[in-house]
DNA sequence: TATAATAGTGAAAACGTTTTCTATACTATA
DNA sequence: TATAGTATAGAAAACGTTTTCACTATTATA
């Protein structure tokens, strides 16, 4: 069925070291000889057995990326950033999904060494840095996204959470809100840490005393949102007047959660969120949220991880970290706190 | 850096076959070497080339999916599915994106071809059956996703997207409303057909007139919903009092155009979405819509193709269609017509 | 014209496995 | 005891490439 190398080269007669050379561009061949060979490529449909110039190269022209799903718009619009990439390098992705379980991230790099990869790009997951400083150790090639290197000399590109965290909280504080809940994310992921100390900070710089009920537990999925807001307006009614929520989705539960309450968004309570999923302008009022180049970060820590290949230092090359700006984007879920407000 | 088989061998002191035989599992060693084997691979740390044994096997343990991105929910959760099937099955997954446009696809095909992927899932895009067929004839495995296999003898599993669009319709219609508009996704995407047939086919056994008029282009998107219905309004005014959208973000798109011309859903305009989208028991009103189970849908195409697989009878056995069953989840964007609106 | 450099080509080894075939050492049977 | 069968093990070939080395033919230089 699989046409290779050695059957072109009887059709161009030729040696495979010849078609070898044609096949994968390198010089050393007439122009003459170079047209014949090529005929015979065409004519026979053949293309170069990845499997075995892997084996003699030891580059398997493909990388590894471990992510928690595929699920909501942040992992897949990631993921679409790093496919982009490793496209155009002529790289091919092998993903694996780990479902949020550690173990099962662990799981993945062990297919990624079988498989041999020349890298991979690791989406926040763990806390587990352990098993990474051993693959560095190794000498693989490792770049982490959205996650924060720690003591790990490693590449890192991630978004300013800190600074996402805080202009969304300044933003309402210079609306008039004090009284501000944050829905947190899966609390060890660091974007959702980052994000906190970016909301406490501003609380900080305007002298508002930070208030460690107004933290609600969630785990970036929209059910959270809905149901920790719903919770905490049970246990402890409307004693503030803005909601900020570590990702949109939970946002999104948490307008849900107040509706059901017959509390209006955004004239009784502001809320912003934080990714401008492509759904927050269509919800209802529409999100005032952070943005944050999701495929923009695909793609340079694809970038990142192909330089590294490419150089085959893995250990010299001193360790970049990368942080891409976030920006506010203004709609309708956050006003001005009312004067009835203030005075309730 | 990589240990390999003749390491383990040498610490063994055993031959490479013993080796070989041990990390495969095959019989024919005895339990003491077989144990000794085994704590050189765990001592060295070694796993098999995943090249150089599918070299010699010819079987890649890989399979492809073409796929036209991962933003919205839709794809990603296919993919969730497809992903789990395989790497229960220690198949790994090697995706590519083609951004929705065929040509593209075709390149992905390629790709495919020189990784030596075991097979293919290939997720709606193209209506180009050619090259598809062609594929078939070389004896490739293949097995089509939410696409129609018209005469292509394949492997297909996809939802009853006629079925769906009918009983979209039909409570619709049970709702008292006759004047439902239809948002139509990508024209050339058999889903899309499907669900408009399923529509018209609901009118017709209610005896109501099919109004062209009523069709709206859109893409799956949620800015087509937006601007379709926002476009339709200024046009023809609110002649209509439900809208049935191809799928949930376009349905969500309308609603905000709805919204933003001060008509209420679902008082004054009834909307059914199509996919149960994360996100649609949060938006406001909820939204009624059909569930189709994505996640399952990639993993009976995972199985259909790795039975294929093992079967290594590409062409012998006769292509099956697995059609999974849809339900209208009932929400709160769709309610009886009101008398002012008979009136009206 | 003689020599050196260069361009074009191919033979063969190597990459890390799997598998077939052969060899040996037992064990069971006659 | 002789023979057949079986369990265990290894040698070597093969998979489809890339790459080093050697060789020839051509061109440039002295």
């Amino acid at each position: 069925m699989n046409t290779t190398i050695k059957d072109v080269a009887k059709v161009a007669n030729v040696s495979i070291t010849t078609v070898s050379r044609v096949s994968n561009g390198s010089k050393g061949v007439s122009v003459k000889t170079r047209r014949r060979v090529l005929n015979a490529i065409k004519e026979l449909g053949y293309s170069p057995s990845a499997m075995a110039s892997g084996l003699k190269t030891s580059l398997s022209k493909s990388i590894g990326i471990a992510v928690p799903d595929t699920i909501g718009d942040f992992y897949g619009e990631v993921i679409n950033g790093i496919e982009s990439a490793a496209t155009e390098n002529e790289y091919n992705l092998i993903i694996s999904l780990n479902h949020h379980i550690v173990k099962e991230e662990l799981s993945a790099v062990n297919f990624f060494k079988a498989k041999k990869v020349d890298g991979a790009i690791l989406v926040t997951t763990s806390g587990d840095d352990d098993y990474i400083h051993f693959l560095i150790e190794e000498g693989y090639n490792i770049v982490l996204l959205d996650r924060d290197p720690h003591s790990l000399k490693v590449d890192t590109v991630k978004i300013d959470n800190f600074r996402g965290g805080y202009i969304a909280t300044e933003y309402l504080l210079n609306l008039g809100h004090s009284n501000i809940l944050f829905i947190e994310g899966v609390s060890y992921i660091d974007s959702s840490k980052e994000r906190f100390n970016g909301y406490k900070k501003a609380l900080k710089d305007k002298k508002i005393k930070f208030n460690p009920d107004f933290i609600l537990n969630g785990d970036f999925l929209v059910d959270s949102g809905y149901l920790s807001v719903k919770k905490y307006l049970e246990e402890h009614g409307l004693n503030f007047t803005a909601i900020f929520a570590a990702n949109d989705q939970m946002a999104i539960g948490a307008i849900k959660a107040l509706n059901d309450k017959g509390i209006v968004v955004p004239n009784e309570v502001s809320v912003v969120g934080f990714d401008d999923s492509y759904i927050s302008p269509y919800v209802i009022p529409s999100l005032t949220t952070i943005k944050q180049r999701r495929e923009e970060m695909g793609r340079i820590a694809t970038e990142l991880l192909l330089d590294r290949i490419s150089y085959r230092d893995t250990k010299g090359k001193t360790p970049r970290q990368i942080i891409i700006p976030v920006e506010l984007i203004e709609r309708k879920s956050a006003i001005p706190i009312s004067s009835k407000q203030r005075r309730g």
